[in-house]
DNA sequence: CGAGGTTTCCGTACTCAGTCCATAATGAGT
DNA sequence: ACTCATTATGGACTGAGTACGGAAACCTCG
């Protein structure tokens, strides 16, 4: 269950299986070894799709019962973090001003996340048409989680403040969050730590919202 | 000249045609008019490029002569309200301190945008594919406009200031501008003014990496 | 006027991601 | 054994984006 619901993934975990029905066989963890091998040896703008569920012994359809679409391939180790973050959320301390949880709750993510694990499209040289396709999925991370920390606000946040405040302040959290993981994914090999660059990108985002989130009333 | 060089736009504005060659047909504002009608006829996904260049009396390789894809169709008012940016950047008063100056060129951008101009996608009922595709068009506008912004920041502000620091506020505030006009797109028919709402999103971001960005020496 | 040169236009053919559908396989529950 | 739910698989299809080659339109220089 360590891979809990995925994100555009037709349910590619199998924590949910009610029951009956033919059991999944292992393809998800084949594919994804495949797929790491033909992106290492050929990059990922030459590898097809077929050529991983061919080396994965799979049929090409099998690949889009994991798999909603190529690019979910380069945000695996992400995805995996990121689906940390609901349990993150509901330990949070309660005694947290709201601006101050939502450093709390960002910061707490990237400590979560591996630290060897940098996505493939960013440690090799790929063309810029692969980039663009790694940065729109990336997308969709980011909207997941800028969302799901704004609903965490809102629900911490006094009535009186504005809704589209709140959002404004995850979505800027979260994008200060995306610039210093970026900065970090793309330092060299002897990159610092993701938790101080992130720490470092987040705190003044959430110092400039401190005074519309933080009680307004009382 | 109106509209300078395009995004991923062949070279779409006639700007610099340094000298000879077979002079454009009229197609661009032809090729337009026939996807506005297009899209608003059969919405945007049933409407393939084909048709587009069928109703505009042309062949399909000439829409990609003048267009990079077909999402490029969705963003045409935002990119004409973008291109303005240089200039704006440019004519920022030398007297504001950089946060103040990042959120004076924002709010200017804003302004500059006309007050009907609202993305076809938003104001029409369609299917989740075509909203992620036109999310997917709208980052690399984003990353546009956060990079010039960046670049303007870089060169504003003192030089021991963290380059990773200036990203981040870029970021942040160009995160913040989008979720504002995000909102004011997609309020009805009486939307206010962009103007106040993109202010009203930026400047607690502005005001957080002020301590960051002003004058930290000296 | 003609000869390059350059750019746009157009048709054809191709690759490949993603979708749809029908069918078989595999197990659980009864 | 029978049903039901789920997965695996094969085949066919759509449509975006690319590549290439050649024709048309215009320029400038001789």
């Amino acid at each position: 269950m360590t891979e809990s619901d995925r994100l555009g993934t037709a349910s590619g975990g199998a924590g949910t299986r009610s029951r009956g029905g033919r059991p999944r066989a292992s393809s998800r963890r084949t594919l994804e070894d495949a797929a790491s091998e033909l992106f290492l040896e050929q990059g990922y703008a030459r590898t097809t799709i077929d050529q991983i569920a061919q080396r994965a012994g799979v049929g090409r359809n099998t690949f889009f019962n994991y798999f909603a679409a190529k690019s979910d391939l380069l945000w695996l180790d992400a995805d995996e973090t990121i689906s940390a973050l609901p349990e993150i959320l509901g330990a949070a301390p309660h005694d947290l001003a709201p601006s101050s949880a939502l450093e709390h709750v960002i910061v707490a993510l990237a400590a979560r996340h591996p630290h060897r694990a940098v996505p493939i499209a960013l440690s090799q040289r790929e063309p810029m048409a692969t980039h663009e396709e790694f940065l729109a999925a990336g997308l969709a991370r980011f909207l997941l989680v800028a969302r799901e920390l704004a609903d965490f606000l809102r629900r911490r946040v006094d009535d009186d403040v504005d809704a589209n405040s709140v959002r404004a302040a995850a979505n800027a959290a979260a994008a200060a969050a995306a610039t210093g993981a970026g900065a970090w994914a793309l330092a060299g090999v002897e990159r610092g730590d993701l938790t101080v660059a992130v720490a470092a990108a987040v705190a003044p985002v959430c110092r400039g919202f401190a005074p519309v989130l933080d009680r307004p009333g009382r």
